[in-house]
RNA sequence: GUUCUUGUAGCUCAGUUGGAUAGAGCGUACGCCUCCGACGCGUAAGGCCAAGGGUUCGAUUCCCUUCAAGAACACCA
C-alpha cells in the first residue's frame, strides 16, 4: 500500500535531523485552513518547549528546508509556528498513478470471536452490532495482511438450555430423553424454531419467580454438563435446530464463520484444563466455591477472583471462557485473540484474560483484547431485557427495511428486484450500524434504520454504481483511461488529497478497532466524488488528456470504494 | 455505596501528539435536470463544546470540584 502521509513526515524528520532536533515522532495532519496549505505540521510549537527557543524560529528554519523541495509548491509559517505545506501538482499526479492498494501479507494471527448467538433464542436487534463490526474488523485484519480464523462462539450451553429442556420435560414427561435408564434409540421429536422461541421466555420468567423451578433448571443444566445420554439427545436436536435458523441470518448479513464452535466445544476442555489448573497451585476455595484469584493491589475498583466451580460443582461462563482460550491456544495458537460483545461484559473478561494470564493458559506474548461495543438500548434509553425477550426479532427488522428499500426501487428495474432491495437492504442496516464510534450507546431506532437519505448506505451504493455506470459507458465508447494527467479544477484537487488518506484511515480503524473511521470517510471521499461529478460533463469533455484523468480518477474514487465496501462486508448491486 | 463511562446545533452523532474561524447527517428555509443515473448538487439559518476552577503562548481535548445520565460490581450468560 503507498504511503502519502509516510512520505511528508520522512521529509520532515529528515529537516529536523539536519537542524539535529530529536523527536521521537513527527506527525502531519490534512490542513484545516486549506487556503494556507494542504496539510500542516504543528511539531515546532512542541519543539519550542524542549529546546526553549522560538517556535516561529524553529518552524522558519524547518520551513526554509521544505521550500527547497520540488515536492511542495509552497511552504508557509503562520500563527504561532504552524507549518503550511502545499503539494505540488506533479507530485499529486505522480502518487495517484502509483498502482499501490494492496498490504503485503504478515505472519501473525488473529483469532476474532464473534456472533454470540444463543442456541434456542432467535437473534434480536442486538447480536446486529457484533455480527457486523466482528465480520468488518475480520476483513479488516485480512486486508492489512493478517492472517484470522473467527468463531462464533454460540451460546450453547449452561442455563438457558436447562431452562429450555426442563420446560420440554414438564410439557412431555413421557419423552425418553428425560428417564436415566432408558435404552434404545431416542426418537426424533417435533422441535421447531417458533416453539423455542416461545419456550424460553417462558422458562426463563418463571425461574425467576419460582424457586423450585430455578432448582430443578439448575439441576437439568447439571444433568446436560454431566453429559446424561438421554439430555444430551434432546440437545443435540435442539441445537440442529436452531443453528440452522442462526446461520441463515448470518448469511443475510455476510457474516461468514470458520468456525462454528461454542461453549459445548469448549466444555470438553475443562477437565483437561482443570487439570493442568490443579497443578499450578493458584486454586482458591471461597465460600464453598474454587476460584482464582485475580485482584492486584493497583486495583482501584476491587476485581473478585474468577470464579471457576460453583459451590454445587457445576461450572460456569468464566470456566468454559477460560476453557476457550486453553483450546485456542491449544489448536490455534493466535498470536491476538479479539472479543466482539456488549462492552458490559468488560469485567467479565478482564477476569477471565487476567486467569489466562495468571495460569499461563496464554503466554504474555499473546495479546487478548477486548473489543466492546456500545449497549443497544430501546426507544426509552434503557438497555434491552435480552433475556425476557420482548426485544424486536433481527429477521423483522431486516424484512422492515426491506420493505422501505423495495418501496422507492427504481420501477425502471424488472429484474431480481427482490435480491437488489435486499442488498439495499443489507446495505442500509450495515452502514447505520458502523458509522458510530464502536463503544458508543446505541438507542435502537428504527427510522434509524429505515433512513434512506443523507449519510446512508443507499447513498454510498447509489453514487458507486453511478460510477460503475460511467466506466461502462466509456468503455462502450471506446475511450481508454490509464493514468492521471493533469489537474483542473478546484473539487480534482480536493479529491486527490481525499485519496491520499487512504492507508491513513485503514490503520486508524485497526488501532481503533472502530469502523466508523472508514464509513466516515467513505461518505467524505463519496461526496467530494459527486460534487466532482456534478461539476465536470466527463464523458463529453473535448480535451483527451482532462478526459481521461477524469474517468481515471473516477476508476481509482470506485477501486477505493469498493475496497472499502467490502472491508463493511457490504455487496454492491449491478444496478438499484 | 465503590469504580468506570458519557454530557458538543432542535434530533442523531464525529472531533487524540493540546493548535488557527468547532464539523457531518437529519430536520427547517430557498435554489439547480434540453447534457455521463436528481436515492444527486448548491446556498442559508442553527453552538457559553453540562457548570465552575486550574495548568500555558493556546483547552471541546489534560487536571480538580460540582451537577446530570448510564453501566459494572462471585456461584446468570
Amino acid at each position: 500500500m503507498k504511503k502519502f502521509y509516510k512520505i511528508l513526515e520522512d521529509k520532515i524528520l529528515n529537516a529536523l535531523d539536519v537542524l539535529e532536533y530529536k523527536t521521537s515522532e513527527v506527525v502531519v495532519n490534512e490542513s484545516n485552513k486549506p487556503d494556507l496549505g494542504d496539510y500542516q505540521y504543528n511539531g515546532a510549537m512542541s519543539l519550542a518547549k524542549i529546546y526553549h527557543k522560538s517556535p516561529i524560529i524553529i518552524a522558519n528554519e524547518i520551513a526554509d528546508i521544505l521550500k527547497k523541495d520540488v515536492y511542495f509548491e509552497d511552504v508557509n509559517v503562520a500563527g504561532p509556528g504552524f507549518i503550511n505545506l502545499r503539494i505540488s501538482e506533479n507530485a499529486l499526479i505522480e502518487f495517484l498513478n502509483i498502482d499501490d492498494y494492496s498490504y503485503s501479507p504478515k505472519d501473525q494471527l488473529i483469532f476474532l470471536d464473534y456472533g454470540g448467538a444463543n442456541v434456542a433464542k432467535s437473534l434480536h436487534v442486538g447480536h446486529l452490532r457484533s455480527a457486523n463490526i466482528g465480520e468488518a474488523l475480520k476483513r479488516l485484519c485480512e486486508y492489512l495482511g493478517y492472517k484470522t480464523i473467527s468463531d462464533t462462539h454460540l451460546g450453547d450451553w449452561g442455563r438457558p438450555l436447562g431452562l429450555v429442556m426442563l420446560e420440554l420435560e414438564k410439557r412431555h414427561p413421557d419423552w425418553p430423553f428425560f428417564q436415566k435408564d432408558y435404552v434404545g434409540e431416542y426418537p426424533q421429536v417435533e422441535i421447531n424454531n417458533k416453539l423455542l422461541e416461545e419456550i424460553y421466555p417462558f422458562a426463563s420468567n418463571k425461574a425467576k419467580e419460582d424457586e423450585t423451578y430455578l432448582k430443578e433448571a439448575q439441576e437439568m443444566t447439571k444433568r446436560l454438563q454431566d453429559n446424561e445420554k438421554g439430555i444430551y439427545a434432546l440437545w443435540t436436536q435442539i441445537m440442529a435446530v436452531s443453528k440452522k435458523d442462526i446461520n441463515k441470518i448470518y448469511k443475510r448479513l455476510n457474516a461468514k464463520f470458520d468456525l462454528y464452535k461454542g461453549e459445548s466445544d469448549s466444555e470438553k476442555y475443562v477437565p483437561e484444563m482443570l487439570d493442568y489448573l490443579s497443578k499450578l497451585d493458584i486454586i482458591q476455595e471461597s465460600e464453598g466455591a474454587k476460584v482464582i484469584p485475580v485482584g492486584l493491589p493497583t486495583d482501584k475498583l476491587e476485581i473478585p477472583p474468577m470464579l471457576l466451580i460453583k459451590s454445587d460443582g457445576g461450572i460456569l461462563y468464566s470456566t468454559t471462557e477460560l476453557a476457550t482460550i486453553y483450546e485456542r491456544v491449544k489448536n490455534y495458537n493466535p498470536n491476538e485473540i479479539w472479543y466482539i460483545t456488549d462492552k458490559r461484559q468488560d469485567l467479565h473478561f478482564l477476569q477471565v484474560f487476567r486467569a489466562a494470564y495468571k495460569a499461563q493458559i496464554v503466554s504474555d506474548q499473546v495479546k487478548l483484547v477486548f473489543a466492546g461495543f456500545g449497549t443497544m438500548n430501546g426507544r426509552d434509553g434503557r438497555p434491552f431485557k435480552t433475556r425476557d425477550g420482548g426485544v424486536m426479532n433481527l429477521t423483522d427488522l431486516l424484512e422492515q427495511v426491506k420493505d422501505e428499500c423495495m418501496k422507492r426501487l427504481n420501477p425502471n428495474i424488472t429484474e431480481s428486484r427482490d435480491k437488489i432491495a435486499e442488498m439495499i437492504a443489507m446495505a442500509t442496516v450495515k452502514y447505520a450500524d458502523m458509522l458510530p464510534r464502536r463503544e458508543t450507546d446505541y438507542n435502537f431506532d428504527l427510522e434509524k434504520f429505515c433512513d434512506l437519505e443523507g449519510k446512508t448506505g443507499p447513498y454510498i451504493l447509489y453514487s458507486t454504481i453511478r460510477m460503475k455506470s460511467l466506466l461502462n459507458k466509456a468503455k462502450e465508447s471506446n475511450v481508454s483511461y490509464h493514468s492521471l494527467k493533469k489537474i483542473k479544477g478546484k473539487f480534482t484537487r480536493e479529491l486527490i488529497l481525499d485519496l491520499n488518506n487512504l492507508d491513513k484511515v485503514i490503520n486508524n480503524a485497526f488501532t481503533s478497532k472502530s469502523l466508523n473511521e472508514i464509513t466516515d470517510y467513505l461518505y467524505n471521499l463519496t461526496t467530494c466524488y459527486n460534487r466532482f461529478y456534478t461539476e465536470n460533463y466527463i464523458l463529453k469533455e473535448k480535451d483527451e488528456d482532462l478526459r481521461e484523468s477524469w474517468l481515471y480518477l473516477t476508476s481509482i474514487v470506485y477501486k477505493v470504494n469498493k475496497i472499502l465496501l467490502n472491508i463493511l462486508a457490504i455487496d454492491v448491486p449491478e444496478k438499484m
